[in-house]
DNA sequence: CTGTGGTGAATGATA
DNA sequence: TTCACCACAG
């Protein structure tokens, strides 16, 4: 009757099998209306998934190809349709994202828009729970424990155990938990896995399942539910009540999931419950940007979509409208070099664009310079604007060598990521007093507040309260409570009790006065704002800045027309799950600088993808399988495909890791680059690194002159051997001695001259194509 | 109990 | 390089 089954049975392909249609549907439910306005500015196969009336659906949509505009529109549709903005459930990976797309949408019907359920998996989550939180056992007043909480806790818990905190590391049982989580084994399924704890007495840690299962138990007495806990409650709430879960069904009559590639197996099992009764879901995503499979994220979900929804409507999204065919044909050369993808070709009607351009530097602090006067000369050049521009890393601490040179610059730059600013010392300690009013059995915001300001409260007074605690099976706050009396001095127990008292003064203060209120009254009366006024240093200026930009942030909450609660639990809910991604978007004109993870669904017209280095990005911890390797791939991927109209590469010969100096060579990612797609500058090396044993000087590209302000190095000199005389002397059967993979064989040599591959045994590595260009190979005998 | 200074370990991305 | 933790002196 129809040929969706056809399809989906060829959605996925470890060998893909290209098939030129670009979408297949059935026709739209709705009989076609005359058409609105907003559906002209659609193309066909953008239109198509807009206008699917019910039943399963999937968006499979390239880079660029304008997904997030599917989405929008199709949800403004279904609510011209008569559809009830409250019964869309619409989940999207960033709250920005959230926002942005409730703005879009709202151009398109109205205010009533604000109805919509939207927003990241995890406030949504949070949300519902605040709601059932009866029937799991919690108040609507939970905490949320962030990751810190939750290392925090785990080293108590290690330290009541009496475990060696070296070989019981807080962050390893964390990651170790968190997976547990995300993968759905809950801390009662895994003390029931007995191959799961053989596992765990062989690897050295037998005691992880008492770990586990001590940390849930804790984090419940707490009234705390970590990152994770907000998807699994929802799954054990579903479970455990089943009119709970027909209310949800029943009220999401259409649920929608963006970037639907990095969903992991719980939001898996939820989405699905909650659409198994209407079955109007509609995902959208890109397996070629799933990025986050190191959080759990599962490809798995897709193929499972197949068999769930057996007759489900697949749309492609093929055409890129963001960038320039130089652009498009560059990453999706990358992305073959993976085994496992979806059946999709990407295409563009853009220009070609310019070529991709590859920055050599002999160090991290040159890759920084080089960069910044790239930037400084396009501005100049292209009439561009800093906001134009993206610097992009593998990791948050390569950000430093782009300030240090944009400033000296004076290029406007921002950095998103790294520590944000709800991450601050002193902005987690007025938070967690606003916690602890909410949620006094809230343990993590006690001890972290309970002597700051220090108020003579100290580690041993504290220990012994944890004590009576265990003791008495009660949190903290209860023990300090009952505690006061016995065997304290009368001036530890008159402090113990002026704390119990301003905490309980100020929670009665959350049910009439608002947020802003509450927490001014308790930043004062706690002696935080008179600690960091005291503080005249720099950092404790900023400290004071930071306090008093936290407060404005509150009240600015408190003064939003648009937020019908007015109370703290209402702040504290919102700011419990930002990310750095929401910040409050400035316009101001500035360069943006930031980890490529942090770029996804993001575009900038000149993109600079930094650091491409072995060991580096790809990360080295990817290297070990190919699985993690893939990942670093689509990672590549989604930071070229961020670019509109320029990419620029750069990697450094040498850069700083732990404070000392570390050789790097290029990436495989570079190499891997269609070199008819890449315009290659010349290469900066300094005297110390030409001279470094083994080092072999790349065939000169061609030159261009530096901007004015950057420090001109000379061509390499007639005498210095470069790689292209070096690899004349590289013949078919030649022995050679790479500097990673070891001795190996040549068997053969191919490519342009100046570029040539050659294929070479390794002893230890097996068979490689090497680019001779790029590797370190020396002749043996 | 508090504050300081020295030593040692860590840098993968995130809600 | 930077941060976290520990020991020690006040």
């Amino acid at each position: 009757m129809n040929n969706k089954g056809r399809f989906a049975a060829s959605l996925f392909s470890y060998s893909p099998l290209y098939l030129h249609g670009v979408c297949t549907c059935t026709a739209p439910f709705y009989p076609s209306p005359p058409m609105a306005d907003y559906l002209l500015e659609l193309n066909e196969s953008q239109r198509l998934p807009v206008l699917h009336g019910e039943g399963p659906m999937m968006v499979l949509a390239g880079a660029g190809s304008g997904k997030t505009r599917v989405l929008t529109y199709r949800i403004a549709h279904l609510i011209n349709q008569g559809i009830k903005p409250y019964h869309i459930l619409a989940l999207t990976f960033t709250n920005k994202a959230a926002k942005e797309m409730r703005a879009r949408i709202e151009a398109l019907v109205g205010p009533e828009a604000n109805q919509i359920w939207m927003g990241t998996f995890h406030s949504i989550f949070a949300k519902i729970l605040r709601i059932e939180a009866a029937y799991i056992g919690y108040t609507s007043q939970f905490s949320i424990y962030d990751t810190d909480d939750s290392r925090s806790l785990l080293k108590t818990i290690v330290k009541e155990l009496n475990l060696n905190k070296e070989t019981y590391k807080p962050a390893n049982l964390g990651s170790k938990i968190s997976g547990l989580k995300n993968k759905f084994v809950t801390a009662a399924a895994y003390l029931n896995d007995t191959t799961a704890q053989e596992e765990d007495r062989r690897s050295g840690t037998p005691r992880f399942a008492e770990i586990y299962a001590r940390y849930t138990q804790r984090c419940f007495m707490s009234g705390a539910m970590d990152f994770d806990d907000l998807l699994l409650k929802v799954n054990e709430l579903f479970d455990k009540s089943s009119e709970t879960l027909a209310k949800y069904q029943n009220k999401f009559k259409y649920v929608m999931v963006d970037e639907y590639q990095d969903t992991n197996r719980v939001q898996y099992l939820i989405i699905q419950k909650l659409a198994a009764f209407h079955k109007n879901i509609c995902v959208v995503g890109d397996d070629a940007q799933s990025i986050y499979a190191f959080r759990g994220a599962n490809i798995q979900n897709i193929i499972n979509f197949e068999k769930d929804y057996p007759g489900f409507s697949l749309y492609k999204l093929e055409q890129n409208y963001r960038s320039t065919k130089v652009i498009v044909n560059a990453s999706s050369g990358i992305i073959k070099n993976n085994t496992v993808r979806l059946v999709k070709e990407v295409w563009t009607h853009n220009e070609d664009g310019d070529k991709i351009k590859v920055l050599r530097a002999s160090t991290d602090a040159e890759e920084g310079r080089l960069v910044a006067s790239s930037i400084f000369e396009t501005k100049m050049n292209q009439k561009a604007g800093n906001a134009d521009f993206a610097i992009l890393y593998r990791t948050n601490s390569q950000s430093r060598s782009f300030e240090e040179s944009l400033r000296k610059l004076n290029i406007h730059y921002r950095i998103v990521g790294g520590l944000s600013f709800y991450q601050r010392k002193e902005i987690k300690d007025i938070l967690a007093y606003c916690r602890l009013v909410l949620n006094p059995r809230d343990e993590e915001a006690l001890k972290r507040v309970i002597n700051y300001p220090t108020r003579g409260i100290g580690d041993t007074t504290l220990e012994k309260v944890a004590e009576m605690a265990l003791a008495q099976d009660c949190t903290l706050w209860e023990a300090l409570q009952m505690a006061i009396p016995p065997g304290f001095a009368p001036a530890v127990a008159s402090k113990l009790r002026w704390f119990v008292g301003l905490i309980l003064q100020h929670a009665q203060l959350v049910a009439y006065k608002d947020a802003y209120e509450v927490a001014l009254e308790i930043t004062k009366a706690s002696g935080i704002m008179a600690k960091l006024y005291e503080d005249k240093s720099i950092e404790g200026i900023s400290r004071y800045d930071n306090m008093q930009e936290l407060l404005a942030g509150i009240k600015g909450f408190v003064e939003d027309g648009q937020q019908p609660d007015k109370s703290l639990a209402a702040y504290m809910q919102e700011v419990a799950l930002l990310s750095d991604l929401d910040q409050k978007d400035d316009n101001a004109d500035h360069v943006t600088l930031m980890t490529v993870h942090a770029a996804k669904g993001l575009e900038f017209p000149y993109v600079y993808i930094v650091g491409l280095e072995e060991n580096l990005f790809p990360s080295s911890r990817s290297l070990g399988s190919r699985e993690e390797l893939e990942e670093e791939r689509r990672l590549f991927y989604v930071a070229l495909t961020r670019a509109q109209r320029r990419v620029v590469i750069s990697h450094a010969m040498q850069r700083f890791k732990y404070g000392s100096v570390e050789f790097a060579e290029p990436s495989r990612f570079v190499a891997e680059l269609d070199t008819e797609l890449l315009d290659q500058q010349s290469a900066h090396y300094d005297d110390f690194e030409r001279n470094r044993p083994g080092f072999v000087l790349p065939k000169p590209a061609r030159m261009v002159p530096a901007p004015g302000l950057q420090r001109v190095v000379s061509a390499p000199s007639a005498t210095s051997k470069t790689a292209s005389q070096e690899s004349a002397h590289i013949k078919i059967g030649q022995k050679v001695l790479h500097e990673r993979f070891g001795k190996g064989l040549v068997n053969a040599i191919d490519g342009q001259p100046g570029n040539e591959k050659a294929t070479i045994t390794f002893d230890m590595y097996g068979q490689k194509t090497i680019l001779l260009r790029f590797a370190k190979l020396s002749v043996l005998q």
